[in-house]
DNA sequence: ACCACAACTTGACACTGACAAGATTGCCTC
DNA sequence: GAGGCAATCTTGTCAGTGTCAAGTTGTGGT
């Protein structure tokens, strides 16, 4: 039994699992204040140990939100695989966004990331991959011009709506409107035709 | 004649316009590496000042950040006014954050600006007031629905696809092709009727 | 029982943002 | 045109941060 549930009064050997308190702390912190706010000696703070122990587990600043990233692209493929149609694709990619605001701002932020990661680009093959599917599977009558074309535009426009979303861009504009709803009713607002 | 032109060789009194430096400084900054990559001492020695003489342009680095945000709302605006239809307010809106790449990802990272800044919200009314109108004058035929909901798409459709482009997510899928010409196809994508 | 290794600590260094206090320079007024 | 004023910039300092190196402690494997 290597990971034994955390009675949660006494401290466990060396601090039982490091590793999931700091990912948890720095979503946390990510959430709240952006990636900016976040400082490892805070988060080793956080979770009781001295301030060199996030660099075991993590090695850099980098290196922890290029694990953040990672699993965000895992978390995002998952969302997505089974998507009936195109509109609940995008539908769920909004969730996913609403309901990991901080993995979300992290995958899509180049610079504070490893580019090279193996862990990283593994997840995030997966993650276009589920995308791709579902926009395949759920393609329009008429079989589009381009499932490329189509991809772009329903991830563009996802995207957009969950980034001016987490922004809080819309709020003057939703009001107290459900999101998911205006989200519906998006694409054929583009093209008023039907 | 408060400004004078500075000729290249001598450095004037205290440095000449060292806001200008600066702001450019960071512009450059930031669409290499991010607003992470800034420090306004790295700026300070760019300019050849001492390390404190930011500070009394900008009060912070949030309110350096804060100053290039107004700014780029105020060229959004300039760049929207005047579109001739929804799709080209679009390709306008995708076409600033391009040349104003650093502009852009700043306007849109509330947790790093100044939000009851004056400058700043009153610019951010001016950007929003030009895309509300670009949509208004360009409704297509029929009178969408909603002006409110038309204004949502068309600003989710572009600022994810923009966002996107900036962080090179979209280079596998657009090849060589020109990202203008692939935005202009994107809304017939979402709703094939024509 | 022992030992190699993983997990964590301690200490140090360079760098950063922010603040306070002083120096310099151009401008404005009389 | 001389003196004072205010904006601009400098110097010095402090707390906080990321990162590295070296040491310490506990665990699991054999």
């Amino acid at each position: 039994m290597p990971r034994t549930l955390l009675s949660m009064n006494d401290r466990p050997y060396h601090h039982g699992d490091l590793r999931r308190a700091i990912l948890a702390a720095a979503l946390d912190v990510i959430a709240a204040d952006g990636p900016a706010g976040l400082s490892l000696r805070d988060l080793a703070r956080r979770a009781g140990v001295s301030h060199a122990a996030p660099a075991h587990h993590f090695r850099d600043r980098t290196g922890l939100l290029t694990a953040i990233a990672a699993e965000g692209h895992g978390l995002l493929a998952a969302a997505l695989t089974g998507a009936p149609d195109l509109r609940e694709a995008g539908v769920r990619y909004v969730r996913f966004a609403r309901e990991h605001p901080a993995h979300f701002q992290v995958m899509f932020s180049p610079p504070l990331l490893r580019a090279d990661d193996l862990e990283l680009t593994t997840a995030r093959a997966l993650s276009a991959a589920a995308l791709t599917e579902a926009v395949a599977t759920g393609a329009p009558a008429g079989d589009g011009p381009d499932a490329r074309l189509t991809r772009i535009a329903v991830w563009s426009l996802a995207h957009g709506f969950a980034t001016l979303l987490l922004g809080h861009n819309l709020d003057a504009l939703l009001g107290d409107e459900d999101p998911e709803a205006v989200l519906r009713a998006l694409p054929m607002t583009l093209f008023p035709s039907t």
